[in-house]
DNA sequence: ACCTGAACACCGTTCAAGT
DNA sequence: ACCTGAACACCGTTCAAGT
């Protein structure tokens, strides 16, 4: 890729972090390409169409998730459930400083997951792994499955900063944490 | 209201639940029109705008929420939390089951939930007064608030049918649950 | 009092012309 | 190879004309 094209889609996806942080209307590619300093075009050369865009930021997220897993991977060994709260707890708290991230990851179709499916599919592998090591230790609730991950981290995502409404997405996930945890290791 | 435009209201919103539960692509104003049988003009003599219309789906789903947790406040005295637990458990069932007014309730903006307040207020009270009932008794976590349950339903309802992941959102509900216990009383 | 639908405005996307 | 932005298409909303 040519240097400037490279830059151009920097400036872009730059772009994008600041308007879908910031903007309350629906954010237009217009106003992405001014912000970005290029024509729209550009902007559909480097993203077929807006889903891509929002998939790039998704799928950016994603490899931040998974570095955090992979980490509490190698350092988790001794609290197998800490080690997997934790990195849920980090995670969620990432998407919560990241507003851009956060519209796209939940205003965004089916199409900007598929964006970032490699990356999915890791994330699922290592959420595997942390859940299987927390229930062989019994620290968690049996019938904890892997695909819970995402699926309690996509509901506490769905209270950070919801219209206005006073949620505190903390306790929210201090809730689900605890209702993880296997019944005979409840503190 | 003369009964012709009261029968054009009652089709409008029958076509809407029809259209918003089971079109793929976001669905047009004019489909809606077309499917009630009238022209868009009379869509928007009713409702101002599309807001409008997904609002009036979420007015009407809380005051079903609302009938329950009333029926749950007069028939669970004895078993403060499982009267709280049982309303949250069947709300979530009857969104569950309407995939219209979910995507009403969450793919709606700030407007849609304006449009349902006086509902919204209801629920926050008939909340208050489940949760303050199951705390005395001490069955619910101390730190558990009423605008708690709106955010644990808002969360697993973020879980339902999502892009085709697939995700027991029952089983997500029964975690939160749980994670509302008290720390004494869980199982 | 209410209804209709052509017309308008807005925004995602394309493509002919340029470097 | 890549960029530009005018033009097109689509869909939410309005409003003049009708009953």
């Amino acid at each position: 890729m040519r240097a400037d094209a490279r830059r151009n889609r920097e400036r872009i996806l730059a772009a994008a972090r600041t308007l879908f942080a910031s903007e309350r209307p629906e954010v237009q590619i217009d106003d992405v390409a001014r912000e970005a300093g290029v024509g729209v075009g550009t902007v559909y050369r480097h993203f077929p169409d807006k889903q891509a865009l929002m998939g790039e930021l998704v799928k950016e997220r994603f490899k931040i998730f998974n570095e955090r897993m992979r980490r509490a991977l190698d350092e988790g060994e001794e609290e197998p459930f800490e080690a997997l709260a934790s990195s849920i707890r980090d995670n969620a708290a990432s998407v919560a400083e990241d507003a851009a991230t956060r519209f796209a990851l939940m205003s965004g179709g089916e199409a900007v997951f598929e964006h970032a499916g490699e990356e999915k599919d890791e994330f699922l592998r290592l959420a595997r792994k942390l859940v299987l090591r927390a229930r062989r230790a019994g620290e968690l609730r049996p019938d904890f499955q892997a695909q819970d991950v995402p699926m309690v981290m996509c509901g506490v995502c769905a209270t950070i900063d919801r219209r206005g409404a006073p949620w505190d997405w903390r306790r929210h996930l201090e809730l689900v944490l605890s209702g993880m945890k296997d019944g005979a290791s409840r503190r």
